[in-house]
DNA sequence: GTTATATTTCAATATTCGTAGAAATATGGA
DNA sequence: TCCATATTTCTACGAATATTGAAATATAAC
């Protein structure tokens, strides 16, 4: 990943709502959420939540595709993948003992959803 | 780690040179950089770079102590771990393998530096 | 074809951000 | 004490950002 694209990506992400999203769709995995979907769920106006859409997808951080009416977003994880590697690149002059990375994608962190 | 910690983190390194301070101090390790070394390696003038110290700071992403003249600065590895733990909280709904998360920390990913 | 649903586009505005210049503070050495 | 080095503080200004409201577009249902 290029510094270019990683600034775009952290600054997509460092935004109250769109972090809200982004998390949102990170934890629905590939199939995605209706841009509806999301408003209801983050209480956000369609207008907002289109103009940080366009920051997300600009950044490559999401997908869209269309069904029906709606359209459905999704994480693109190599995004992701790829932004957690170009902040860790190289830590501690490769000596990753000193820094203690984090195993990324732990199942579920806290307030766990019931699988029911 | 909070929402408004996290947002806070990433819109410290959403800049380009402040993300040159950080992946700097990264690379360095826990003994950290006198600022004026930091300042030499990026070009940066002193209270620009001091402006932009003081997100990081804020952040909780870098630790300042003095020496001498000095003040070393170098990177909190715990704040940088907590935030790719929150960014892949529960990604795909506790089945990472569907999104591949990355390994962080790799030794160096490219433009190795000579071990002299 | 008409109406309803889902989302996007456009225009306007208040706020925040990054940089530069000049001056101030803190430490160390003679 | 006097001077040099290292970094910070203060002030100002142009550029970018998030939100809102109103209107437009695209798809589906009748």
């Amino acid at each position: 990943m290029e510094q270019i694209d990683a600034v775009a990506a952290l600054a997509a992400l460092a935004q109250d709502n769109r972090l809200d999203v982004y998390r949102l769709l990170v934890q629905s995995g590939p199939d995605g959420m209706a841009a509806g979907a999301i408003a209801d769920r983050l209480g956000l106006a369609p207008n907002t939540l289109t103009f940080h859409f366009d920051r997300l997808r600009a950044a490559g951080l999401v997908t869209v595709r269309r069904d029906g009416r709606s359209m459905i977003y999704a994480a693109h994880f190599d995004t992701m993948n790829s932004l957690i590697g170009y902040l860790t690149d190289n830590c501690c002059g490769g000596q990753p003992e000193q820094c203690a990375p984090a195993a990324a994608c732990k199942p579920s962190t806290k307030r766990a959803r019931q699988t029911a």
